[in-house]
DNA sequence: TACAACGATGTTAGCGCTAACATGTTAGCG
DNA sequence: CGCTAACATGTTAGCGCTAACATCGTTGTA
């Protein structure tokens, strides 16, 4: 046993070398050298360039935890969206990533799979990690989740769709973008028009687009009708849909899809049964992909600036962190009808 | 001025109840409100569900950026990647977040934008962040990221391409890929095919495959034929990739694309221009994704198994994370030639 | 009956960093 | 030349949590 008073207990921790280490080094208090990263402009040239030939030397690589514990703030934003598997969700992903990395932020990334329980844990997690701001799709949460939200005396970034926010709102109004293509389509003539979407009440967005649809068929005294499928955005699942459409509305002439996966489907597999597109039935989609530009004959769809709604939201957030004034907590990013050769 | 000897320095840190105001409210101390969360089999059921209330009552989250200090551990997973413009990169990473996840970990993800100095400056930030493990795309690094890698003492997992790895790797052989695929062009009787790709130098998994399609049409004393392309992957990018290959080599019998997305976007460009595929000129890609199965002719291409890629890559991790034994630190997940029309 | 073994809980001492406050040093100015 | 402001750097005391070690009762067993 060693009889050594300064030997108390066994050592804990990385075996990294730390601040004082490097502070030792460049003869300098940890303070200073603190400084040099956080602050360089406030440490003298000289002493600067000593402490970072010491940190070069010794190949310190800061420990963001321990500066996030003492001073109560991290650098991470949390981003929660509903799938990965949705192109839509990665652009917007794609515009917040470059705007909050190019201000030194990082993403963590948080995937609900339409569950607004996992949602409510992710939060928690998120908050936990001390995050300096949250993004989340949509408006639909968990009351414990909303509570945390409002709570958490952060900004909240709300995106995707407009409405009753709780702080920051960046989107586009999807029921009034489903009356734009329902009026489209009753506009080119279309008098048995049918919405295909999947899994309305997890994909609500798609949901309220149909809602705006059907607003505009009854208001001219059509019947709205609607087929349901099970997968959210697969091609495989459009071709599904056209069958269905065929099947269950045989008068159909139009098909209204919940976005352009399922339409591009539908569209492709129309090519093969060999049914005249739009002669024999319309097709139309929503999102603006570029695939849909790509088909024959062209989507007509409607296009969503998602990776423009991402770099806003993002903007509209780091204005926030920064205590600038934030005049329009909520901004509607629009959509745009884009005309194709399917309707 | 205050006298008082208990006030002294402005209070700092978050407002948040803390793990020791539950413990207070618990009736226990610190310490087994800490174990109630990370341990809670060594508690007494009792105990426990006073402290579990007790967190309930102040609306307790956890600091997880104090625990990861001084346990010196957090449970973040770094995940870096080129792109995430690429399917194929959102593939992997779905693999791996799902299952992550499910263990308990929490994905860091970074985008180097095809830049490996870019990589090294992620490395070092998501080693500030104590990242239990990393995960990156591909073999190539500058050498001051590997030496980082190599020293950090935790797991490094490089996935896509197989090869010289530093400790873990799952992927496949892409230049005997681009081999298969040249092979096949080659017994369907093609003798002028083109290997048609997109900034080779960065996306060098291309020019992997460009290099096994080279090394057959040179043993068979076919000459092989380029075109480089500025856009990565894009339908747009791959009409464009035709029309090159019309106007630079118009004897030309096939295309071998560096992706599905160029290649689709030339087979749809054939389809307007009225050309027949593959009557007139050949069309295969890589990599399987579902829009090449869905255009007419179905694209002949090679199948690379990504998401399970992604999960076993985080499997193998998980393994080394538990202290168990890695057998094989070198995976193969190969890949299947998927034969369409349109070769 | 003694004592090891175990279970439940507590005490102590940091993890590596930075906010707040303190001190010393130099420049600027009437 | 004295005073102040601005700059450069240091001292101190945590941030909120958990590893390591300590303690105490309760069993089981030789």
């Amino acid at each position: 046993m060693s009889k050594n008073k300064t030997q108390s207990r066994q050592r804990r921790g990385s075996h990294q070398p730390t601040l004082a280490q490097v502070a030792e080094v460049a003869g300098v208090s940890s303070i200073t050298a603190s400084r040099v990263l956080n602050d360089p402009e406030r440490v003298n040239a000289s002493t600067r360039q000593r402490v970072l030939e010491a940190m070069e030397h010794l190949g310190y690589v800061p420990n963001l935890i321990a500066g996030s514990l003492a001073s109560a703030r991290s650098r991470f934003i949390a981003v929660i969206v509903p799938s990965l598997a949705n192109t839509v969700f990665i652009e917007v992903i794609k515009g917040l990533q470059a705007t909050f990395e190019a201000a030194g932020y990082q993403i963590l990334l948080g995937n609900t799979d339409y569950d607004i329980e996992r949602e409510q844990q992710l939060v928690r997690t998120f908050l936990g990690w001390s995050c300096s701001a949250l993004v989340t799709a949509g408006l639909k949460h968990t009351p414990a989740c909303r509570r945390l939200l409002k709570e958490c005396d952060r900004p909240v970034m709300e995106v995707m769709e407009l409405g009753d926010a709780m702080d920051l709102n960046v989107g586009l109004d999807h029921q009034e973008a489903g009356r734009c293509m329902a009026r489209h389509l009753l506009g080119r003539g279309y008098r048995q028009p049918v919405y295909v979407g999947a899994r309305l009440s997890d994909d609500y967005r798609a949901g309220m687009r149909y809602a705006g649809h059907r607003e505009v068929l009854q208001a001219s005294g059509i019947e709205p009708l609607l087929i349901e499928l099970d997968q959210l955005g697969s091609l495989e699942e459009g071709a599904r849909g056209l069958e269905q459409v065929q099947a269950h509305y045989p008068g159909a002439d139009a098909i209204h899809f919940a976005n352009d996966d399922l339409a591009s489907g539908a569209l492709l597999h129309a090519q093969r049964l060999g049914l005249r597109v739009p002669g024999d039935i319309a097709i139309a989609g929503f999102n603006g992909l570029p695939l849909g530009q790509y088909v024959m004959p062209r989507l007509t769809t409607i296009q969503s600036p998602r990776e423009a709604m991402g770099r806003l939201a993002a903007e509209q957030v780091l204005r926030r962190l920064d205590h600038q004034p934030v005049t329009q907590p909520q901004q509607d990013v629009g959509f745009t009808l884009m005309l194709g050769q399917s309707t």
